[in-house]
DNA sequence: CCCTATCTGTAATCGTGACTACAGAAGTAC
DNA sequence: GTACTTCTGTAGTCACGATTACAGATAGGG
């Protein structure tokens, strides 16, 4: 049952792909529509028939990227085993995303767009980091609350130094850091949480 | 000994000041020249005799910003004691003046300019990222030269760790982060550098 | 006071980038 | 085949932002 009229020439899940992959790579305001009409291989009528404008194409943009960052987050975290193994595997997972071949450098939730500019943007990317670290708070709670932080260290405190890891990753890699830097990082961090016992 | 001509009607430092202010607050691109000269007070062609265009005041700015850092920075690691104490008083330091009030959050260098764009601005920014990076480098491995470090610690990969928490704080900085959560990551992160003895 | 040099305010210019009008193309339903 | 609906390519429109032309203003040197 094919919808009525001309059918769209396009993919558009493999649209959306590129320009995700636009984006990451140059940022929201640098990503022009005709950059992305050239990449897309389409007209911006095409494109802006499919999506909307550019900031909601934007938008489901990130959505794709988060959802994919956060599928990566739960299959990680249900290894079965210490929590501290699956967190030091979330470490290092995050350090090896960060510095993979053929993918654009750095988190792109904290590297796309300038400190001022359009607020709905902004205020989307701060929900979704911000959902993250909530996430981060959660889980070190949890495993306060099943013994397996030592008595001195503060779950909340170790979430924030995970998070602010994770960040600081982010700009090293974008720097050029490469994995065996960024291992490296990822393992020293995990020494604030030695294993008990 | 006044130069010929018409004098400037405007004090270049101040004005420099202000155009600080604003790319820290707003970033590179999205701070426009109107902006800016309504910001300083003066005409286009004013900021634009003093400072040439707008890529050479923000480099100008930059290094103004970079020269106060620097400043902080040898303040604080040259007051006498163990290096352990003078590196918890940078970290500290800098948990601070992220969360100071009516100071844009977080590190200039770090926030201002897309990830793509104006490629002698990314240029020289991550050379002033580099040079701080270089800086803790050496710091460490004096420490570790002197003996001050345990010898479980590698000190590149201290060196690593502190700057990774320097990017990170300055990016939880900009989402809101308070004094008090810098502060208590800045501490966290030292443990990682145990006292000796 | 007049000349020269430099600054200042207003009002262009000029390029770029988001977005869209319009004419034609390519399907479905009958 | 005809009517209807939705896509596509070309070529605009329109706003905005960096930069500058030009006329007037203000200083020093004679």
């Amino acid at each position: 049952m094919a919808p009525l009229g001309r059918p769209r020439g396009f993919d558009r899940t493999v649209a959306l792909d590129l320009a995700l992959q636009a984006f990451w790579e140059q940022g929201f305001e640098s990503t022009s529509i005709a950059e992305l009409t050239r990449r897309l291989g389409i007209g911006p009528p095409s494109l802006y028939a499919a999506f909307g404008d550019k900031r909601a194409l934007f938008l489901e943009v990130l959505d794709l990227y988060y959802d994919r960052f956060v599928q990566f987050l739960d299959q990680t975290l249900a290894v079965p085993g210490a929590r501290r193994d699956a967190i030091a595997a979330v470490l290092l997972g995050i350090a090896r995303f960060y510095s993979t071949p053929g993918v654009p450098r750095g988190c792109m939730v904290n590297t796309v767009a300038a400190p001022t500019g359009e607020p709905a943007l902004l205020a989307r990317l701060a929900e979704l980091r911000s959902s993250v670290q909530e996430r981060l708070r959660r889980e070190m709670r949890a495993a306060a609350d099943a013994g397996e932080l030592p008595r001195d260290v503060e779950p909340d405190a170790l979430a924030a130094v995970l998070w602010t890891t994770v960040l600081g990753m982010s700009m090293r890699s974008r720097d050029g850091a490469d994995r065996a830097e960024l291992e490296s990082t990822a393992r020293s961090i995990m020494t604030i949480w030695p294993p008990i016992r």
